[in-house]
DNA sequence: GTCTATAAAGAGATAGAC
DNA sequence: GTCTATCTCTTTATAGAC
């Protein structure tokens, strides 16, 4: 198999440091990771990781930068694929979830361990952040203008409130856990909904459990 | 000022190496804080610190009982003065957030560094937190018998997506920030409310304007 | 209760052979 | 592309004077 260059696959050396780095960070922390660590889990010698990478460093900013950029890709386009607004607004949500998750460790450094990097690298993760956060925010301003969702909060705290909602999985969710990762995606997709509807109103279609067609493991 | 045994007051030494250690856990990690670092902010030399605690771990595993311990009172307290079901889940929300948010830096360091205390003592503190995170359980329980809330959602899953809502605010809350601690609980509780009310039913009590009397700066 | 001095171990990274 | 060997710096923690 060759590598294509489309995903995190683990064809050479330079991909699988960066997949091995996310999951020692992820569990152990990057400042608690060592780079000796990093090397016994590759099955090489500490001096070794060298060739492959500049710093330890380094590999925190590339895969802050590599995850924050494939989730932006991936969920602009399903997102684009919505059929209505409120679609929209389940496509940003499963999607989200959905690569969060299954590309966990990546995306839990990402989220947690940014405040390691240089002031100058930290601020240019946050902006591919800021800019991907704009997704969400440009659908819901949709969602308002058409009213088919609540308007009595601004669209930046029904983000933030979404945004709380879906990240803070990431501290609890195991793939071995008692939820499945569709049930995750159904009872968090079901509880935004339904959180963002209008006050005094029923839901916009049912939308507690028209969630999208799930996802076959 | 004497101290009264019953807050995080900083009136000797302990107490101020505490909530010093808790803020610089916080702010750079607890595998990042140096010992160094900690007698420079409380202004003495390094080795001074030992005099005062046993080792860097204490801190952390001292801080992480505290937190929950304390919030667990506070909570209980307040839920236990709630004159109605869906009061005890408004009281519960808004005090969990009041006092993670105003015991900023000892919450998140118990929520997000608990992982570099040892197995035993780790156990220890999550046997703390299971027990806090029944009380919300039971509230939940309680309304969906009497069934004033959503019933296609189990507690389990109803609990997680309320406690996703309400951590991941420790990431970006910030005192001066564009949100003031009442709009934060406010927002976050209207949210919750209307996310676990019963699918294709109008609020409650039109629970999302309805928050409990604020509090005054 | 705080200090100076230092021990003992571990960190990230490099040099140069193979 | 990986190795052995090592440099240099930093870490937590202790000993013992004041």
């Amino acid at each position: 198999m060759v590598s294509n260059g489309a995903g995190p696959d683990n064809a050479n050396t330079a991909d699988r440091l960066l997949t091995v780095a996310a999951h020692l960070f992820r569990e152990k922390g990057y400042a608690a990771t060592t780079t000796r660590e990093l090397a016994a889990a590759l099955g090489v010698k500490s001096a070794s990781l060298y060739y492959h990478m500049r710093s330890k460093e380094d590999l925190l900013y590339d895969i802050c930068v590599d995850s924050i950029q494939r989730i932006d890709a991936e969920v602009r386009a399903k997102v684009a694929e919505a059929t209505d607004p409120l679609d929209e607004l389940r496509a940003f949500v499963t999607t989200h979830l959905r690569v969060v998750l299954m590309d966990h460790d990546r995306h839990a450094t990402m989220l947690l361990e940014l405040r390691f990097l240089p002031e100058d690298r930290r601020r240019e993760v946050l902006e591919l952040r800021k800019s991907y956060v704009r997704v969400a925010r440009q659908i819901l301003q949709n969602l308002q203008e058409k009213e088919l969702i609540r308007r009595d909060l601004t669209t930046t705290n029904l983000s933030l409130a979404i945004f709380n909602t879906l990240n803070w999985t990431i501290l609890w969710y195991h793939p071995d856990g008692a939820s499945s990762l569709d049930d995750v995606i159904e009872f968090l997709l079901s509880f935004i909904m339904a959180g963002v509807q209008t006050p005094g109103t029923p839901m916009p279609d049912g939308a507690a459990m028209t969630a999208r067609p799930r996802r076959r493991k």
